[in-house]
DNA sequence: TCTAAAACCTGTGTTGTAGCATGTTTTTGT
DNA sequence: ACAAAAACATGCTACAACACAGGTTTTAGA
């Protein structure tokens, strides 16, 4: 059994899933691996089953019909993706790409639901953690509702240097303005306009796609005077 | 044990999810009557449990400390109020208040961690409710993102036709023009001006605070060119 | 039934946000 | 190393959404 994910996540109900999982299926499950900026699930395409992840970084998108791609999170070791479909729907809700070169541990529809069937840990770590997301998700509705365009890329900042890091001068993790943007819920032409706008303030410092946190502190107020935080 | 309620819900995992907890608790399960317009929960303070609708309707909020309420939905028979506290924190997330006179059925944390270790139908039932509710919710954050202030309020409007119907003139639950605008993610003006309009493009019609729909389909075409309903 | 409060409505000014145009820089692939 | 494409950047314009102000109607309570 690979412990190597399982020591790796922070939070405790995803770590917890994770164990469950592991330990419910061992080395049985496939193990996928993909070069990076590659789509493997696509939206609407019909649901196979669900992924963990065993090295990478993942971006999970929706489309919406006007043609704008909305990203949902960005999904790292120990994470799970592709799981909103099972149960109610027969079709992926989300698209996901690596951004890097990525391994995946792949677990089929058949193979789940034997399983929870059966394993009341399994599935009552699974309730745990669709209870943990949904709280996130309700979070995220407040924040698309009530902050502004300036608040909403701020946030997602935070978010990537939250969740992946700031080693050096810059955030661990690149993206593109189109992709924050669309992390954000605006346009690329905010996001860049937003940027400028923090670097001359001081907050922060950008060169080309890289970000670097200047202060953390101020970021972080500006934000909480909203009093939310999102951790998805 | 009192199967109108079971028989009340349409939305089939909502349904299989109060079948369980019917079965499991029986009558042993508290009653609790109130009066229209009181908070029985109130945001920020301990969990104690949830509470499963037996009658009445059940206005479900989110206050953001810029004072605005946000209304995150109206729940009605058959229905589970209180439960995104459960397993991620030890506090309530959201409020809720009566909005006619009420009864409850509550169960405590104490109960339902006990059935849960034992009980893997109900178990999985609330797994797969979070899981829909958790597609719902991120339907629900597309919707803030992408829809204009006159689709979320038709959205809003056709929510509550599809959830509480309109048998005369008018549709069954009448809200206030701020309870609307909180529930469409804007403000009581926007939501006066729009159902003006809609009123002037024989949309619809409205007597004070009675609503009554007059072209479903206009309406809903309006909507689906974004190609998706809120169902939560 | 009268009064106060709440809800409803409308007009106007302001601002945040998006869209377009255009140019520059950076990245990518051959 | 070079050309093409993608990403980045910035100014301008238009408009949707909001806040405020002032008024009317409806509701609720004494």
């Amino acid at each position: 059994m690979d412990l190597r994910i399982y020591e790796a996540i922070d939070n405790p109900i995803i770590r917890k899933l994770c164990f469950s999982i592991l330990n419910e299926y061992g080395d049985k499950a496939k193990l996928v691996k993909i070069k990076a900026n590659h789509d493997f699930i696509v939206e609407g395409t019909m649901v196979q089953g669900l992924f963990l992840v065993k090295s990478g970084i993942i971006k999970v998108i929706k489309t919406g019909l006007n043609g704008k791609e909305q990203v949902l999170r960005f999904s790292k070791i120990g994470e799970i993706v592709g799981y909103r479909g099972f149960g109610t729907n027969m079709e992926y809700q989300v698209g996901a790409q690596s951004i890097t070169d990525t391994e995946l541990y792949f677990y089929s529809n058949a193979m789940l639901e034997e399983s929870l069937r059966k394993n009341i840990d399994l599935t009552y770590n699974f309730m745990l953690f669709y209870a943990f997301e949904l709280s996130n998700s309700e979070t995220k509705v407040r924040k698309f509702a009530q902050m502004t365009v300036r608040e909403k890329v701020i946030d997602c900042i935070l978010y990537i240097h939250r969740k992946f890091g700031q080693d050096n001068e810059f955030l661990n993790l690149q993206l593109s303005r189109k992709d924050l943007a669309g992390l954000a819920g605006t346009t690329d032409e905010q996001v860049i306009r937003i940027l400028s706008g923090l670097e001359n303030e001081q907050l922060l410092y950008k060169k080309g796609k890289k970000i670097g946190v200047l202060n953390l502190e101020k970021l972080k107020k500006e934000i909480s005077e909203h009093n939310f935080y999102i951790s998805a």
